[in-house]
DNA sequence: TGAAAGATGAATAGGTTA
DNA sequence: TAACCTATTCATCTTTCA
């Protein structure tokens, strides 16, 4: 078997572009983005369950057991040791001359250590920063050569001695998911008799996943799995892992396993590399635009329409899912949500033409677009026609006809009373600057006039409305004002996503068994609701107690025939918790969800941190969820 | 103690103009 | 084409008040 191994320490020594396929090899590596690792410690299994959940379930996941008996490969050591030397504070201090600088720069940031930098540089006097790297990357392996990996490799025992050390462990802030497993018993009886294993296990392992982790993956996704899928499944089933393994990992780590920072590393080189050789990345490369007007592909109020569309392939196939989120997110946000929800487009919709305010949002969904239908009657699609009191007081110059986006907040009573103040000095004709501090704050708090130079904030019962969900929806129960304007602005419009989802009604006619992640209120409940598509399962997660308790309530005010079942923590969701429901249930029709906009909504001035932000990371439950379901429910089929 | 009010800009896109 | 202007944004934290 020492032949195998050695055979995988060469293939990690030079490029894994060069035995994968660019693109697979690029979108499995740009997954690898540090915020994907560093999720939050899982905390105890405490979801609070209703309806038919039973008590003593067994947490242990066929897939987590899977994994507890993963064990690691030695040949990702080599980057492993490569990058021990990145962090060396003393290797940090260049020898290389002035002129050098930057560049020695460039490559130390890339994971080279000086001592191979000064090497590679002085290799290559033209100082051609393709040669040097070739040239580092030569130099890398050699230096990791089997000779050099006695104390990481050749049998299990051994590995265990293999140790990151304390300044590697502190320097990788990704790395408390570095341990796949905590059992270290790879044998050899996992190679195959004659020393060969299936290629995409051995190009697996090569990018430092764990033969056992590459085996588990290849058997739950066939053979003819590619790459990209693959990586899917091991990250989704590292995500199901339960806090006991986060605690693992602040022990120091007996791994030899290439930990995420280091893959990252490979990507970042990877990347730069390609750069070079294509030029700057164009926009026609990566960046997603938002359209104008923002009809996504089409809205009942618009004559053009597409109704065909092409699905990537790893996108087809039960179960249907949608996923929404703010459509002005950070520059990138929107490409890797697309990317990890397998790179299906965006359909940019403002729910301005479903209704009279404004919601410009994003949504990723593997819906069919033809033969969309909304829920009629249409609502209003103006202030005044949704608001027909307030035309009587709409002053002229106040050109609004529709509202800004709904928020979370809204301005006080002593704003408005302000404002009318501000309004009874000019009689009927305020001057200009007057008329535009007004409708600045009009337009900002979504303000509305009740009165004569009376403008007033909007109720919770107006907001609901605007939504399209039933007045008094959020009223009653306990729920304080602020928490109904909190709830309803983190909610859909429930007109735009019926108008989505309407295509299911034909699809799913005796009725329709759901997955509902981050329900809140239950606009997706309330929008299949209004769709007349018969709910016959739906399992909702939602962490907020009072939104759980709104549509449970909403539930049975309006005597749904099916079963509701609530979970609280989206992140003690795993696959055994689903795997029971889809054998239960006979499989998920329909995974929606819109995960928390928190750190990507441009109101927030706190923590606008991206997908990398506290709230908005819990994106990547919603895809290891996704991809759970998808895995589980096509290995039952 | 809980609810409401007030203070806190930046990122982004689109339009206009020189 | 670049610079400038305008508009928009599923928010967070602290203070005030009943």
């Amino acid at each position: 078997m020492l032949h195998v191994r050695l055979l995988f320490l060469l293939i990690a020594s030079f490029k894994v572009a060069a035995i994968l396929d660019d693109s697979a090899f690029f979108s499995m590596l740009d997954r690898l983005k540090p915020s994907f690792w560093r999720a939050k410690g899982y905390r105890e299994m405490d979801d609070h369950i209703s309806g038919e959940e039973d008590e003593g379930i067994d947490w242990d996941t066929e897939d987590e057991l899977e994994i507890q008996n993963t064990v690691t490969s030695s040949c990702s050591t080599l980057v492993t040791r490569n990058a021990e030397a990145i962090i060396s504070k003393e290797e940090s201090s260049s020898s290389a001359g002035p002129s050098n600088s930057n560049l020695v720069q460039h490559f130390l940031g890339m994971g080279f250590s000086n001592k191979l930098v000064t090497k590679a540089i002085k290799e290559n006097v033209e100082g051609d920063t393709e040669s040097i790297l070739e040239t580092l990357l030569t130099l890398s392996a050699l230096d990791n050569s089997p000779e050099e990996q006695s104390s990481c490799d050749l049998n299990s025992h051994q590995k265990q001695q293999c140790v990151d050390d304390d300044e590697f462990s502190s320097d990788y802030d990704e790395s408390f998911l570095v341990d796949f497993s905590e059992s270290d018993s790879w044998s050899d009886d996992e190679i195959t008799e004659n020393g060969d294993s299936h290629p995409t296990i051995l190009c697996l392992a090569s990018m430092g996943y764990t033969m056992e982790e590459a085996m588990a993956a290849t058997e739950r996704c066939g053979p003819d799995a590619s790459i990209e899928e693959l990586t899917d499944i091991i990250y989704a089933a590292q995500m199901a892992k339960t806090d006991a393994i986060f605690f693992e990992e602040e022990k120091p780590k007996n791994s030899c396993v290439m930990n995420r920072k280091q893959k990252r590393k490979m990507f970042e080189l990877e990347a730069w590399k390609k750069k070079k050789q294509k030029g700057p990345v164009t926009d026609a490369d990566e960046v997603i635009r938002l359209p104008n007007p923002m009809i996504g592909y089409g809205v009942p109020s618009e004559s053009s329409v597409i109704t065909h569309r092409t699905l990537p392939d790893a996108a087809i196939g039960p179960p249907f899912f949608y996923y929404e989120n703010v459509a002005l997110a950070p520059k990138g946000v929107w490409e890797t949500i697309s990317r990890f929800l397998y790179d299906i487009e965006p359909e940019f919709v403002d729910s301005k033409y479903f209704c009279a305010a404004a919601r410009k949002r994003g949504y990723v969904h593997n819906l069919p677009i033809n033969n969309r239908f909304p829920i009629l009657p249409l609502p209003p699609r103006t202030i005044n026609d949704a608001l027909p009191l307030t035309k009587k007081w709409w002053p002229p110059w106040d050109k609004r006809t529709k509202l800004n986006c709904l928020q979370t907040v809204y301005g006080s009573a002593r704003l408005t009373d302000r404002i009318r103040k501000a309004l009874e000095k000019w009689g009927d004709d305020p001057p200009l600057h007057v008329q535009k501090f007004v409708i600045e704050q009009c337009r900002k708090w979504n303000l509305v006039w009740v009165g004569k130079n009376k403008v007033a904030t909007l109720e919770p019962d107006e907001v609901e409305t605007l939504l399209g969900f039933p007045r008094n929806h959020t009223r009653g129960g306990g729920i304080s004002r602020t928490d109904r304007y909190k709830s309803l602005g983190n909610s859909f419009q429930v007109d735009t996503v019926a108008y989505h989802l309407s295509v299911l009604k034909d699809v799913f006619p005796n009725g329709i068994n759901v997955l509902s992640l981050f329900s809140g209120i239950g606009g997706a409940e309330v929008a299949l609701d209004r769709l007349r598509i018969p709910l016959k399962n739906v399992v909702s997660v939602e962490i907020s107690e009072v939104n759980r308790d709104i549509v449970r309530s909403w539930w049975e005010q309006t005597k749904q025939k099916g079963n509701l079942i609530h979970l609280s923590d989206i992140q003690h969701v795993n696959g055994d918790t689903l795997e029971r429901y889809i054998v239960s249930f006979g499989g998920f029709d329909l995974v929606v969800g819109g995960s928390p906009c928190n750190n990507l909504t441009g109101g927030n001035r706190v923590s606008r941190d991206g997908l990398e932000g506290e709230h908005s990371a819990l994106f990547y439950d919603y895809f290891r969820i996704l991809d759970l379901v998808k895995c589980i429910m096509s290995r039952q089929n």
